[in-house]
DNA sequence: TATTAGCACTCCCTCTTAATGAGTGCTAAC
DNA sequence: GTTAGCACTCATTAAGAGGGAGTGCTAATA
């Protein structure tokens, strides 16, 4: 168990080394005006912090610097919220109050103004279509092979895919097609819809329709979506501000990890909804052994969600990102869920 | 007029640059077996050559490099087409043959390879909707105020805006809109629906449907598209691989101008169709002073075209990769009319 | 007259060395 | 338990030396 001037001691290095991301001395500690010890005694404490493993040196003469595992005790014992200045909170407001008209523009905007106040990277997951309900099939000919069908959601999402007709679909096919499908389909959620079309649906189509297997294969392809939502980042480049980032080699291994989907998902898989602190090696990423990632979820109306993720050197301010995080989350939650019981 | 001897030595300049990033000095263009004179001789050329501003010195005893007009004279007049590779060929097969169904899709993919072969940044700018025509308006309402419009086109593209609908607005209200849409603009191209809506289409609905003027400004916003087609990138992260980015300012600048939309779509500004080359300044951008550009248009069916742009070092291979982009242009050219005329 | 060998000179790059300074650990005194 | 004092470590910076690649010029050569 660490004593009081031991915490009071870490909070100091964690504290001054997220701001200079500097090692920190025991001279630099012994100046804070509620630190009233010799830098000599300091000395000693550091020598026990270092070898319970909270900080560590960078060569034998440095100052200290916090370990992994003295972020994950700052972070998880002391951390205290902090209030956003009152520049932050009308930013916010800019974003939720505007009568913004599209989903995706609050999102797109969210984005951007959590990278702005955080000069960290920012990636907010658009909310899963998989909840969606069916609210009409539309099913469009473009000419005598092809339509593009059309699936319209409670939320007002649109998907669309480009199908190919059978030889001999005539114009009454199409219309008996879209009937079937709108009578048996119309409030089922996006994730059953493929279910459902393999169970009963496709059978009915064979006996009204003059129908191909082709064709079936197609609407099986339209009901085939993205797993998870789409993706938006705020601030890409501003890692390039970070002195840990003066390295070109990390710069690239971080640029090319944002381009590749998968691995993005993978920052946001939590077991449980809240905000949650990944430190470093925590992320299971090479790339992100020098990074930490703070994810919350939102949520959009009853049964949807998307997710906020800010990714910082692991000497971020943690104390402000999860403020942010946190008014972020409910604010966009309210917004959006706002949208979706006007309908939209 | 340059002599064959300056011709030869220039072309040896620029191709050794090309490949080494390295100044080139009078020995090394000597060790050519088809050169045949003596350094010292070539020293006295390469004086003469940089006196006319083809070449410059890094520093007083250097060897020499390319100067932008010495660039811009190699691309003028030295450049031969080369033939591709078997390996190559295949690549691109495999993109265009392999029946993909989405126009997208294609995109997409042929932005990857084309990175991939040139370990350059490739651009692809998709066709401008606004040529498409209206095959199909449809209105499916979500709730009491609100609803979703949808126009596909021709082309099997499909737009969607969620509009706010007028108190009292009933179902029929809503049957009628989608068929006086239906009967006056189908066939319209995107470009005109603004001003045949203002011109004609909303006095009718004035007349027939009980209709309110924040419902026509929605039909507005409907009718409202972006400018340009959508970009694609492939090989975002390639510019880390060249020596002349090895400084983490211009990947900084780099990725920043990337980030911008505005900016990556004047890459694509010029006079006329065919293949340009610009280079370094040329590009009339602080960032893409060490750059160049080339960039070439492809088109789909009749009057729809798409660009397709490869940015990498002034020290650029221009014979491959103008050789690469023109091959992708009629690949992609011929790919997607044919889409298009299986009405696609 | 065009070409070339020879040579002094320039500038970059790398390696070494020395000086500086921030910070530590330990010892002994308070 | 705390602290002053001091020897020691290591990163960082600056200055200097040596080597190498390449040039420009001059004088000899074909």
């Amino acid at each position: 168990m660490l004593t009081n001037r031991q915490l009071q001691i870490l909070q100091v290095i964690v504290d001054d080394f997220v701001t200079s991301a500097q090692p920190v001395g025991s001279r630099q500690i012994s100046k804070k005006e509620w630190i009233t010890t010799s830098p000599a005694t300091i000395r000693n404490e550091m020598a026990d912090l270092e070898e319970l493993g909270f900080i560590e040196k960078t060569h034998t003469s440095s100052g200290r610097v916090p370990s992994e595992k003295g972020y994950r005790f700052y972070v998880d014992h002391l951390l205290q919220p902090i209030s956003m200045s009152a520049r932050e909170i009308g930013l916010f407001q800019s974003v939720f109050k505007n009568q913004i008209v599209e989903m995706e523009q609050v999102i797109r905007e969210s984005a951007n103004i959590l990278s702005d106040l955080t000069s960290y990277t920012t990636i907010l997951l658009g909310p899963n279509v998989s909840k969606h309900r069916v609210k009409r099939f539309q099913i469009v000919p473009l000419s005598e092979q092809t339509a593009v069908a059309i699936i319209v959601t409670d939320n007002g999402h649109v998907e669309n895919r480009t199908i190919t007709l059978p030889q001999g679909f005539v114009p009454s096919d199409i219309e008996k097609t879209i009937n079937i499908l709108n009578e048996r389909l119309v409030g089922v959620s996006l994730l059953e819809l493929q279910s459902r079309l393999e169970l009963e649906t496709f059978n009915v189509l064979r006996q009204h329709v003059n129908t191909a297997d082709s064709f079936i294969q197609s609407l099986r392809n339209v009901a085939t979506f993205q797993n998870e939502g789409k993706i938006y980042f705020g601030g890409k480049t501003n890692m390039f501000n970070q002195p840990e980032f003066h390295d070109l080699n990390k710069v690239r291994a971080l640029m090319e990890m944002m381009e590749k989907e998968s691995q993005v998902i993978s920052l946001f898989q939590h077991e449980d909804a809240g905000i949650h602190i990944r430190i470093g090696s925590e992320n299971n990423h090479l790339v992100m052994d020098d990074l930490s990632v703070i994810t919350a979820s939102y949520s959009i109306g009853n049964d949807q969600e998307g997710s906020i993720a800010i990714i910082g050197p692991k000497r971020m301010d943690y104390q402000r990102v999860v403020s942010l995080i946190d008014v972020m989350r409910s604010g966009l939650s309210g917004a959006l869920s706002n949208k979706v019981n006007d309908g939209l």
